[in-house]
DNA sequence: CCCTCGAACGTTATACTATAACCCATGTCC
DNA sequence: GGACATGGGTTATAGTATAACGTTCGAGGG
């Protein structure tokens, strides 16, 4: 863990939203690095090797994983209106679709399950804010 | 349905694999059209509002509907070998995954199921064919 | 018939996302 | 010290998508 790491990850979890690459590195040479796009998508690749974030491919973005104990793909529930992320454990949900995977001879190996929609409290608060 | 978009219709019922908007771009033009990406994504749009043709988030591409006849959210499995995807039908996944996400407060609008792996040719005939 | 309106599409420019290729600094192992 | 691996800076470019505006054409109403 470098201090580069560290701050990209600190970026990514203290915003409870998806962040794009280019967010990121915004803030980073905010903060006085200077760095290019490859910097930010190196570690971006890295925290996802190390299993501490998720690429969410519908937004282009990334978000912390909530459980960085074990390897494994991420199951998203994203609000379309505050465009907060939840990420579910997903495990019973991959094991359905991974066995009707199996079952037409296909060997899954990564799952993308994201299911956009509006969260609790901006289901309820109607129409009115955005 | 116009010209237009029966062409882009055809082209990607045609390509057994996903198309990218570029590719579908440059097949026109090829073919006389004088497109631009913006005639390209205006009539990807309509044929998913239509429920012809679903966009693969996880690769930026777009393949055609095996039931087209009522609209619903893609499942796909998708061959990192030869490319080749598959949609499966996909109710007993998505409502088990919508199911999920209502426990949780969440009202789903549209989810996206995509695994990446080995279809059964590409797993069986080893690492040799590309 | 002429007018209005909307849909489809062309056109130009630009924004946004991601990677290639190359370089140099630093640390480890022998 | 030399060989090698890792991290990350730098420059350029590839790949994906949209904004904004203009033109054509056909349907429907006066
Ligand atoms: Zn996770
Ligand atoms: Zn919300
Ligand atoms: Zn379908
Ligand atoms: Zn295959």
């Amino acid at each position: 863990m470098t201090r580069l790491r560290e701050q990209v990850l600190s970026l990514i979890w203290q915003s409870h939203r998806p962040l794009g690459a280019y967010d990121i590195l915004d803030s980073l040479n905010a903060d006085g690095r200077k760095a290019a796009p490859p910097t930010v998508y190196r570690t971006l690749d890295f925290l996802q090797r190390m299993g501490l974030v998720h690429r969410i491919a519908s937004l282009n973005a990334f978000v912390g994983c909530t459980q960085p104990s074990h390897h494994h793909s991420g199951c998203f529930l994203i609000c379309e209106t505050c465009h907060n992320v939840l990420e579910l454990p997903s495990s019973s949900i991959r094991n359905a679709i991974e066995g009707e995977a199996r079952k037409q001879g296909f060997a899954p190996r990564e799952t993308v399950v994201e299911v956009t929609g509006l969260c609790p409290a901006c289901k309820d608060d109607g129409p009115t804010n955005e």
